[in-house]
DNA sequence: TATGTTATCGCAAACCTTTGCAATAACTGC
DNA sequence: GCAGTTATTGCAAAGGTTTGCGATAACATA
Protein backbone atom coordinates (compact mmCIF):
# COMPACT_ATOMS: atom_id res chain seq x y z
CA UNK A 1 0.00 0.00 0.00
CA UNK A 2 1.83 3.11 -0.91
CA UNK A 3 1.89 6.57 0.99
CA UNK A 4 -1.19 7.92 -0.95
CA UNK A 5 -3.51 5.45 -0.47
CA UNK A 6 -2.95 5.70 2.82
CA UNK A 7 -4.29 9.04 3.04
CA UNK A 8 -6.80 7.84 1.32
CA UNK A 9 -7.88 5.57 3.66
CA UNK A 10 -7.14 7.99 6.60
CA UNK A 11 -9.63 10.32 4.66
CA UNK A 12 -12.59 7.77 4.57
CA UNK A 13 -11.66 6.76 7.81
CA UNK A 14 -12.39 10.66 9.18
CA UNK A 15 -15.51 10.34 7.40
CA UNK A 16 -14.47 12.16 3.98
CA UNK A 17 -15.38 10.33 0.93
CA UNK A 18 -13.14 9.06 -1.54
CA UNK A 19 -13.29 10.73 -5.33
CA UNK A 20 -11.64 11.06 -8.16
CA UNK A 21 -10.72 14.35 -8.14
CA UNK A 22 -9.28 14.25 -4.48
CA UNK A 23 -6.99 10.56 -5.67
CA UNK A 24 -6.22 13.42 -8.57
CA UNK A 25 -4.71 16.18 -6.38
CA UNK A 26 -3.24 13.92 -3.90
CA UNK A 27 -1.07 12.19 -6.77
CA UNK A 28 -0.28 15.48 -8.00
CA UNK A 29 1.19 17.38 -4.75
CA UNK A 30 2.75 13.86 -3.78
CA UNK A 31 4.51 13.77 -7.26
CA UNK A 32 5.67 17.42 -7.20
CA UNK A 33 8.80 19.05 -6.40
CA UNK A 34 8.31 20.28 -2.87
CA UNK A 35 6.08 22.57 -2.80
CA UNK A 36 3.45 23.59 -5.53
CA UNK A 37 1.28 26.45 -6.58
CA UNK A 38 -2.26 26.21 -6.28
CA UNK A 39 -2.65 26.88 -10.29
CA UNK A 40 0.19 24.59 -10.65
CA UNK A 41 -1.81 21.76 -9.22
CA UNK A 42 -4.93 22.82 -11.08
CA UNK A 43 -3.15 22.75 -14.52
CA UNK A 44 -1.50 19.48 -14.12
CA UNK A 45 -5.16 18.36 -12.54
CA UNK A 46 -6.92 19.85 -15.97
CA UNK A 47 -4.63 17.39 -18.02
CA UNK A 48 -5.85 14.52 -16.94
CA UNK A 49 -9.23 15.02 -15.96
CA UNK A 50 -10.21 18.60 -17.89
CA UNK A 51 -13.82 19.54 -15.96
CA UNK A 52 -11.99 19.90 -12.11
CA UNK A 53 -12.69 23.12 -10.98
CA UNK A 54 -10.38 25.56 -9.62
CA UNK A 55 -12.75 25.58 -6.28
CA UNK A 56 -12.78 22.09 -6.02
CA UNK A 57 -8.76 22.72 -5.90
CA UNK A 58 -9.07 25.13 -3.84
CA UNK A 59 -11.58 22.83 -1.23
CA UNK A 60 -9.68 19.79 -1.90
CA UNK A 61 -6.52 21.24 -0.52
CA UNK A 62 -7.93 22.78 2.27
CA UNK A 63 -9.45 19.86 3.78
CA UNK A 64 -6.04 17.91 2.87
CA UNK A 65 -4.04 20.51 5.12
CA UNK A 66 -6.94 20.46 7.64
CA UNK A 67 -6.48 16.70 8.25
CA UNK A 68 -2.62 16.81 8.11
CA UNK A 69 -2.21 14.95 4.45
CA UNK A 70 -0.41 18.15 3.08
CA UNK A 71 1.67 21.35 3.88
CA UNK A 72 0.51 24.66 3.19
CA UNK A 73 3.28 27.53 2.78
CA UNK A 74 2.54 31.03 1.77
CA UNK A 75 5.23 32.38 -0.75
CA UNK A 76 4.36 35.97 -1.58
CA UNK A 77 0.76 35.64 -0.75
CA UNK A 78 0.11 32.78 -3.18
CA UNK A 79 -1.07 29.36 -1.19
CA UNK A 80 1.69 26.31 -2.33
CA UNK A 81 0.98 22.90 -0.96
CA UNK A 82 3.65 20.16 -0.61
CA UNK A 83 2.69 16.62 1.20
CA UNK A 84 3.58 16.35 5.08
CA UNK A 85 6.37 14.53 5.19
CA UNK A 86 5.17 11.89 7.99
CA UNK A 87 8.79 11.53 9.64
CA UNK A 88 10.76 14.40 8.61
CA UNK A 89 8.02 17.30 9.56
CA UNK A 90 9.56 20.96 8.93
CA UNK A 91 8.57 24.00 8.90
CA UNK A 92 9.14 27.18 6.21
CA UNK A 93 11.50 30.14 6.12
CA UNK A 94 10.51 32.42 3.10
CA UNK A 95 12.34 35.00 2.08
CA UNK A 96 10.55 38.14 1.17
CA UNK A 97 12.98 38.86 -1.62
CA UNK A 98 13.84 35.58 -4.09
CA UNK A 99 10.80 33.72 -2.36
CA UNK A 100 12.45 30.56 -1.93
CA UNK A 101 11.15 28.48 0.39
CA UNK A 102 14.01 27.08 3.23
CA UNK A 103 13.08 24.10 5.74
CA UNK A 104 13.35 24.59 9.00
CA UNK A 105 13.65 21.75 11.32
CA UNK A 106 10.88 21.73 14.22
CA UNK A 107 13.59 21.30 17.16
CA UNK A 108 13.53 25.15 16.78
CA UNK A 109 10.22 25.73 17.33
CA UNK A 110 9.68 23.56 20.77
CA UNK A 111 10.37 25.63 23.26
CA UNK A 112 8.55 28.66 22.13
CA UNK A 113 5.24 26.88 21.99
CA UNK A 114 6.32 25.35 25.27
CA UNK A 115 6.54 29.02 26.51
CA UNK A 116 3.23 30.06 25.26
CA UNK A 117 1.45 27.22 26.84
CA UNK A 118 3.22 27.33 30.36
CA UNK A 119 2.80 31.20 30.42
CA UNK A 120 -0.45 31.82 28.60
CA UNK A 121 -2.52 28.92 28.05
CA UNK A 122 -2.39 29.60 24.12
CA UNK A 123 -1.76 25.97 21.98
CA UNK A 124 -0.40 27.44 18.97
CA UNK A 125 -0.33 26.11 15.53
CA UNK A 126 3.26 25.19 14.66
CA UNK A 127 2.22 22.35 12.98
CA UNK A 128 2.71 24.83 9.14
CA UNK A 129 4.86 27.60 10.46
CA UNK A 130 5.95 29.43 7.98
CA UNK A 131 8.28 32.90 9.04
CA UNK A 132 8.92 35.28 6.41
CA UNK A 133 12.40 37.11 6.31
CA UNK A 134 15.56 37.62 4.31
CA UNK A 135 17.91 34.61 2.71
CA UNK A 136 21.79 34.61 3.19
CA UNK A 137 21.94 35.24 -0.35
CA UNK A 138 19.82 38.48 -0.83
CA UNK A 139 21.27 40.07 2.26
CA UNK A 140 24.59 39.59 0.52
CA UNK A 141 23.31 41.19 -2.70
CA UNK A 142 21.01 43.74 -2.74
CA UNK A 143 20.34 43.39 0.54
CA UNK A 144 23.65 44.87 1.32
CA UNK A 145 22.05 48.38 0.77
CA UNK A 146 18.58 48.10 1.31
CA UNK A 147 19.78 46.55 4.83
CA UNK A 148 21.64 49.69 5.24
CA UNK A 149 19.07 52.14 4.95
CA UNK A 150 16.37 50.01 6.87
CA UNK A 151 18.76 50.37 9.56
CA UNK A 152 19.14 54.02 9.29
CA UNK A 153 15.39 54.42 9.03
CA UNK A 154 14.92 52.11 12.09
CA UNK A 155 17.43 54.19 14.27
CA UNK A 156 15.62 57.83 13.21
CA UNK A 157 12.24 56.24 14.03
CA UNK A 158 14.05 55.03 17.09
CA UNK A 159 15.11 58.35 17.81
CA UNK A 160 11.69 59.72 17.04
CA UNK A 161 9.76 57.61 19.54
CA UNK A 162 12.22 58.18 22.35
CA UNK A 163 11.93 61.98 21.57
CA UNK A 164 8.14 61.62 21.76
CA UNK A 165 8.60 59.44 25.25
CA UNK A 166 10.70 61.55 27.10
CA UNK B 1 4.35 68.06 18.15
CA UNK B 2 1.91 64.98 18.26
CA UNK B 3 3.09 61.40 17.97
CA UNK B 4 1.19 61.90 14.60
CA UNK B 5 2.65 64.72 12.80
CA UNK B 6 5.98 63.01 14.22
CA UNK B 7 5.51 59.68 12.10
CA UNK B 8 4.39 62.10 9.03
CA UNK B 9 7.33 64.08 9.25
CA UNK B 10 9.51 60.56 8.92
CA UNK B 11 7.90 59.43 6.47
CA UNK B 12 8.50 63.07 4.83
CA UNK B 13 12.18 62.52 5.29
CA UNK B 14 12.46 58.87 3.40
CA UNK B 15 10.84 60.85 0.51
CA UNK B 16 7.22 60.57 0.76
CA UNK B 17 4.86 62.93 0.06
CA UNK B 18 2.69 64.31 2.63
CA UNK B 19 -1.09 63.57 1.70
CA UNK B 20 -4.44 64.41 3.08
CA UNK B 21 -5.54 61.16 2.71
CA UNK B 22 -2.14 59.44 4.54
CA UNK B 23 -3.19 62.25 7.23
CA UNK B 24 -6.39 60.71 7.50
CA UNK B 25 -5.62 57.08 7.79
CA UNK B 26 -2.97 57.43 10.10
CA UNK B 27 -5.27 59.87 12.17
CA UNK B 28 -7.83 57.19 12.59
CA UNK B 29 -5.99 54.22 12.87
CA UNK B 30 -4.42 56.15 15.76
CA UNK B 31 -7.93 56.41 16.78
CA UNK B 32 -8.88 53.05 16.78
CA UNK B 33 -9.25 51.14 19.96
CA UNK B 34 -6.56 48.77 19.00
CA UNK B 35 -6.28 47.15 15.63
CA UNK B 36 -8.87 48.20 13.08
CA UNK B 37 -10.15 46.54 9.89
CA UNK B 38 -9.62 47.76 6.81
CA UNK B 39 -13.31 48.37 5.91
CA UNK B 40 -14.20 49.82 8.98
CA UNK B 41 -10.87 52.44 8.36
CA UNK B 42 -12.12 53.27 4.92
CA UNK B 43 -15.74 53.84 6.36
CA UNK B 44 -14.49 56.43 9.08
CA UNK B 45 -12.38 57.90 6.57
CA UNK B 46 -14.93 58.81 3.87
CA UNK B 47 -17.11 60.03 6.51
CA UNK B 48 -14.40 62.43 6.40
CA UNK B 49 -13.44 62.65 2.85
CA UNK B 50 -16.50 60.53 0.75
CA UNK B 51 -13.69 60.15 -2.63
CA UNK B 52 -10.99 58.47 -0.46
CA UNK B 53 -10.55 55.50 -2.90
CA UNK B 54 -10.88 51.95 -0.91
CA UNK B 55 -7.26 51.30 -3.70
CA UNK B 56 -5.91 54.22 -1.59
CA UNK B 57 -6.40 52.80 2.15
CA UNK B 58 -4.80 49.48 1.06
CA UNK B 59 -1.76 51.88 -0.25
CA UNK B 60 -1.25 53.86 2.55
CA UNK B 61 -1.64 50.71 4.72
CA UNK B 62 0.73 48.97 3.21
CA UNK B 63 3.15 51.60 3.18
CA UNK B 64 2.91 52.76 7.00
CA UNK B 65 3.28 49.05 7.67
CA UNK B 66 6.95 49.13 5.42
CA UNK B 67 8.07 51.90 7.08
CA UNK B 68 6.82 50.53 10.78
CA UNK B 69 4.45 53.51 11.71
CA UNK B 70 1.56 50.65 11.98
CA UNK B 71 1.15 47.38 12.54
CA UNK B 72 -0.55 44.84 9.98
CA UNK B 73 -2.27 41.30 11.87
CA UNK B 74 -3.94 39.32 10.22
CA UNK B 75 -7.26 37.94 11.79
CA UNK B 76 -9.29 35.51 10.03
CA UNK B 77 -8.15 36.38 6.55
CA UNK B 78 -8.48 39.98 6.91
CA UNK B 79 -6.35 42.70 7.39
CA UNK B 80 -6.02 44.76 10.51
CA UNK B 81 -3.85 47.47 11.59
CA UNK B 82 -2.77 48.92 14.47
CA UNK B 83 -0.56 52.14 15.22
CA UNK B 84 3.56 50.46 16.53
CA UNK B 85 3.37 51.71 19.78
CA UNK B 86 7.11 52.56 19.92
CA UNK B 87 7.90 52.25 23.74
CA UNK B 88 5.79 48.75 23.87
CA UNK B 89 6.07 46.86 20.91
CA UNK B 90 4.62 43.53 20.69
CA UNK B 91 3.35 40.59 18.52
CA UNK B 92 0.35 39.11 18.53
CA UNK B 93 -1.65 35.34 18.85
CA UNK B 94 -4.49 35.29 17.62
CA UNK B 95 -7.48 32.38 18.50
CA UNK B 96 -8.34 30.91 15.60
CA UNK B 97 -11.98 30.07 16.87
CA UNK B 98 -12.87 33.44 18.76
CA UNK B 99 -10.41 35.76 16.63
CA UNK B 100 -9.01 37.42 19.30
CA UNK B 101 -5.77 38.96 19.25
CA UNK B 102 -3.97 38.57 22.72
CA UNK B 103 -0.25 40.55 22.89
CA UNK B 104 2.97 38.66 22.96
CA UNK B 105 5.86 40.71 24.54
CA UNK B 106 8.82 40.22 21.86
CA UNK B 107 10.72 38.79 24.50
CA UNK B 108 9.99 35.36 23.50
CA UNK B 109 10.75 35.67 20.02
CA UNK B 110 14.37 36.85 20.64
CA UNK B 111 15.97 33.84 21.28
CA UNK B 112 14.22 32.33 18.31
CA UNK B 113 15.76 35.00 15.56
CA UNK B 114 19.10 35.25 16.91
CA UNK B 115 18.79 31.24 16.51
CA UNK B 116 17.88 31.51 13.19
CA UNK B 117 20.62 34.25 12.09
CA UNK B 118 23.35 32.40 13.51
CA UNK B 119 22.72 28.91 12.19
CA UNK B 120 20.74 29.50 8.52
CA UNK B 121 21.81 32.98 7.49
CA UNK B 122 17.99 33.62 8.06
CA UNK B 123 17.02 37.53 8.92
CA UNK B 124 13.23 37.14 10.03
CA UNK B 125 10.51 39.13 10.17
CA UNK B 126 9.79 39.62 13.28
CA UNK B 127 8.64 43.07 13.62
CA UNK B 128 5.25 41.79 12.94
CA UNK B 129 4.97 39.06 13.84
CA UNK B 130 1.67 36.96 14.45
CA UNK B 131 1.03 33.25 15.56
CA UNK B 132 -2.72 31.53 15.19
CA UNK B 133 -3.96 28.93 17.90
CA UNK B 134 -6.65 28.60 20.46
CA UNK B 135 -6.87 30.58 23.33
CA UNK B 136 -7.28 29.46 26.75
CA UNK B 137 -11.45 30.30 26.93
CA UNK B 138 -11.84 28.42 23.45
CA UNK B 139 -9.43 25.49 24.66
CA UNK B 140 -11.92 25.38 27.65
CA UNK B 141 -15.36 25.62 25.90
CA UNK B 142 -15.78 23.91 22.64
CA UNK B 143 -12.31 22.92 22.67
CA UNK B 144 -12.74 20.36 24.41
CA UNK B 145 -14.18 17.87 22.50
CA UNK B 146 -12.47 18.91 19.05
CA UNK B 147 -9.70 18.90 20.82
CA UNK B 148 -10.04 15.23 21.56
CA UNK B 149 -10.88 14.52 18.12
CA UNK B 150 -8.04 15.72 17.13
CA UNK B 151 -5.63 14.04 19.10
CA UNK B 152 -7.22 11.12 18.42
CA UNK B 153 -7.06 11.53 14.34
CA UNK B 154 -3.31 12.75 14.88
CA UNK B 155 -2.52 9.49 16.74
CA UNK B 156 -4.37 7.27 14.26
CA UNK B 157 -2.04 9.23 11.49
CA UNK B 158 1.19 8.78 13.28
CA UNK B 159 0.38 5.06 13.33
CA UNK B 160 -0.64 5.26 9.75
CA UNK B 161 2.80 6.71 9.35
CA UNK B 162 4.56 4.51 11.66
CA UNK B 163 3.40 1.81 9.89
CA UNK B 164 4.54 3.30 6.27
CA UNK B 165 8.09 3.69 7.88
CA UNK B 166 8.60 0.68 9.05
C1' DT C 1 5.28 82.96 -6.28
C1' DA C 2 5.45 80.44 -10.57
C1' DT C 3 7.10 76.13 -12.89
C1' DG C 4 8.59 71.42 -13.62
C1' DT C 5 9.01 66.81 -11.98
C1' DT C 6 7.06 62.84 -10.40
C1' DA C 7 4.79 60.50 -6.43
C1' DT C 8 0.13 59.70 -5.47
C1' DC C 9 -4.73 59.39 -6.37
C1' DG C 10 -9.22 57.62 -8.16
C1' DC C 11 -11.12 54.57 -11.12
C1' DA C 12 -11.63 50.21 -13.24
C1' DA C 13 -10.19 45.81 -13.91
C1' DA C 14 -7.64 41.97 -12.45
C1' DC C 15 -6.04 38.73 -9.10
C1' DC C 16 -6.41 34.90 -5.71
C1' DT C 17 -9.57 32.69 -2.78
C1' DT C 18 -14.07 31.58 -0.79
C1' DT C 19 -19.02 30.65 -0.86
C1' DG C 20 -24.09 29.47 -2.36
C1' DC C 21 -26.64 26.39 -4.83
C1' DA C 22 -28.61 22.79 -7.67
C1' DA C 23 -27.01 18.49 -9.76
C1' DT C 24 -24.21 14.54 -9.14
C1' DA C 25 -22.02 10.60 -7.29
C1' DA C 26 -20.01 8.06 -3.10
C1' DC C 27 -21.17 5.50 0.56
C1' DT C 28 -24.79 2.93 3.70
C1' DG C 29 -28.08 -0.55 4.65
C1' DC C 30 -31.30 -3.56 2.81
C1' DG D 1 -26.85 -5.42 -6.45
C1' DC D 2 -30.19 -1.59 -5.63
C1' DA D 3 -32.28 2.51 -3.49
C1' DG D 4 -31.74 6.31 -0.14
C1' DT D 5 -28.94 9.65 2.12
C1' DT D 6 -25.89 13.24 1.92
C1' DA D 7 -21.03 14.74 1.02
C1' DT D 8 -18.97 16.60 -2.94
C1' DT D 9 -18.81 18.67 -7.40
C1' DG D 10 -19.06 22.33 -11.06
C1' DC D 11 -20.62 26.58 -12.00
C1' DA D 12 -21.27 31.31 -11.11
C1' DA D 13 -20.82 35.07 -8.24
C1' DA D 14 -18.89 37.44 -4.43
C1' DG D 15 -15.17 38.68 -1.27
C1' DG D 16 -10.87 40.81 0.00
C1' DT D 17 -6.67 42.65 -2.03
C1' DT D 18 -3.61 44.24 -5.70
C1' DT D 19 -2.36 46.52 -10.02
C1' DG D 20 -2.36 49.50 -14.45
C1' DC D 21 -3.16 53.86 -16.07
C1' DG D 22 -4.18 58.65 -17.03
C1' DA D 23 -5.11 62.77 -14.24
C1' DT D 24 -3.91 65.30 -10.21
C1' DA D 25 -1.46 67.44 -6.64
C1' DA D 26 2.87 67.67 -3.58
C1' DC D 27 7.33 69.01 -3.34
C1' DA D 28 11.79 71.19 -5.19
C1' DT D 29 13.91 74.79 -7.58
C1' DA D 30 14.33 79.19 -9.17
Amino acid sequence: MTSQEQSLHYLQSLGYRLTPQRLLVLAIVAGGPGHLGVDEIHRQARAAYPYLDLATVYRTLRLFKQVGVVTEVDIDNRLHYELTAPGEKHHHMVCRDCHRAINLSPHYLEEFRDTLIREFDFAPDLEHFTVSGLCRCCRETAGAAANAAAITAAADLDAINDAEIH
